[in-house]
DNA sequence: CGTCCACAGGAAGAAAAGGGCA
DNA sequence: TGCCCTTTTCTTCCTGTGGACG
């Protein structure tokens, strides 16, 4: 009898982990019956091989948006394969759509390429975490038709020269060209790229090719703040996807478990909590109901135990938020985390809702005793308002009236707790000028 | 009811960081 | 190499304002 390694935990109860994984396409879509028929109506055209029509998708994060692209995409692709045989091509590798550093673009057999798909995701394209431009956006597309090495720079260019590239590249593949930007609402308030691709084959500037746009955004409004051009061209279509109710989020790890875990290490009942988690913490988003039933299940594991307990939901739950809420904080920039660090050791000291003068000094002094120079007031002003924004600390404004005036002052907000920040800080590795010990001194 | 504090946050432009082109 | 782009961030300057005080 072999020993049991020490990676190895006392029992296992996932079979397969596949079904966690972002990019799983389940054999079915559930509950999404209506949004797929829309859908499928959109994409009749290219199947029949007419002038594909552009379209936009909405609802919130992990609703399924990006899940029933996917799965119709792979099913387009397939049936197109079976109508005209091998040669004529599915073009450009349908896995992009969850990967997030797309492998170069690759059509089979060059010229003739029947229909290629890009997906971009707008969001987080440029510098860190600020917002992608139409620009930003033009410049990915062409480096999604190039090979690695060629890639463009993402800085430095004239636009017009950029938009001109790209049409040159989508009339060198020819075909039909599907675009799908996904968070299509982070291209903000210049919307040039929506307007110039729906149009460009009427505007001449392309000829071989013909382009479908599918935009996907989690914002309600955004189409509606677009210019009016911009509408009439991309809005074609539109399906919304409505959040899944908890009974719909149960479906779903049903069939995932189904094929995922072993019989028996599950009941309805815990699924029906892990759904219910989910539904209220999220809104109703699959990959967060997923994500507590992995997790869930990873902690049945260690404890060597063999069923999913609602009391392991919970817990998985909760130490998902945790790690969330880590992730969050690591994704801020330098500035951010410094301010963030002066905030924190603020809450040690216990002058809790600070004044954003006294919290600047503060914060000036730990750059400044890391060698580096800090940023004026104003600008803090500004990465204070954006942490505001993303929900890491909260402001309130005071009114002293005369004598006193009028002043904001911040704290880390709720699930925020100086060990959050110290953590995330310390794990943030990048960033050499962060020096912890400082704060526990102070 | 007007005063007046102390800042909020807009505007404009300078600077920094990235890069093309001849 | 020098000069030209671009985007994004930071700075400087400034006007606007909610409401307690008198």
């Amino acid at each position: 009898m072999g020993e049991k390694s020490v990676f190895d935990s006392q029992t296992n109860i996932i079979t397969d982990a596949v079904v966690f994984e972002e990019d799983y396409t389940p054999d079915e879509i559930y509950c999404r019956d209506e949004m797929k028929t829309e859908y499928v109506q959109i994409l009749r055209p290219i199947y029949k091989g007419r002038p594909p029509k552009n379209a936009f998708l909405y609802g919130d994060t992990g609703v399924g948006k990006t899940a029933v692209t996917k799965f119709l995409l792979e099913k387009l692709a397939d049936d197109l394969e079976k109508k005209h045989g091998e040669q004529t091509i599915t073009a450009n590798n349908l896995s992009i759509l969850s990967s997030e550093f797309p492998e170069p673009h690759t059509v089979a057999s060059g010229e003739n390429a029947d229909l290629t798909v890009v997906q971009l995701n707008c969001q987080n394209l440029p510098t860190k975490g600020e917002k992608g431009t139409s620009y930003q956006v033009a410049v990915a597309l062409v480096n999604q038709f190039l090979s690695e090495e060629d890639e463009l720079s993402t800085t430095g260019h004239a636009p017009q020269a950029i938009y001109n590239r790209l049409y040159k590249e989508i009339d060198r593949l020819g075909g039909t060209i599907l675009i799908i930007l996904d968070e299509v609402d982070a291209i903000g308030d210049d919307d040039t790229v929506l307007y110039e691709l729906p149009r460009s084959r009427a505007d001449g500037k392309i000829s071989e090719a013909r382009i479908g746009v599918i935009g996907i955004s989690n914002d309600y409004t955004f189409q509606q703040n677009l210019s009016p051009k911009v509408q009439d061209s991309l809005c074609e279509r539109e399906i919304r996807f409505p959040a899944y109710g908890a009974d719909q989020l149960a479906t779903i790890l049903r069939e995932r478990v189904d094929v995922g875990l072993i019989e028996g290490s599950y009941s309805e009942s815990s699924l029906a909590i892990i759904a219910a988690l989910a539904r209220r913490d999220s809104s109703g988003s699959a990959r967060k109901a997923i994500d507590i039933l992995q997790k869930a299940a990873e902690i049945a594991e260690d404890r060597g135990k063999e069923e999913i307990t609602e009391a392991f939901a919970r817990e998985a739950f909760e130490e998902i938020r945790k790690d969330e809420l880590i992730e969050d904080i690591k994704q801020q920039d330098a500035h951010k985390l410094n301010a963030l660090n002066a905030l924190a050791e603020a809450h040690r000291l216990d002058k809790v809702p600070i004044r954003k003068k006294t919290l600047h000094s503060t914060y000036s002094k730990i750059v400044e005793d890391n060698g580096n120079k800090p940023i004026a007031v104003r600008s803090f002003h500004n990465h204070l308002n954006r942490l505001v924004m993303f929900g890491l600390v909260n402001e309130v404004t005071e009114n002293r009236g005369k004598g006193g005036g009028r002043y904001n002052v911040y704290e880390l907000s709720q699930e925020m707790t100086p060990q959050a920040v110290n953590k995330a800080i310390n794990e943030t590795d990048d960033i050499s000028w962060v020096d912890v010990t400082y704060i526990k001194d102070v």
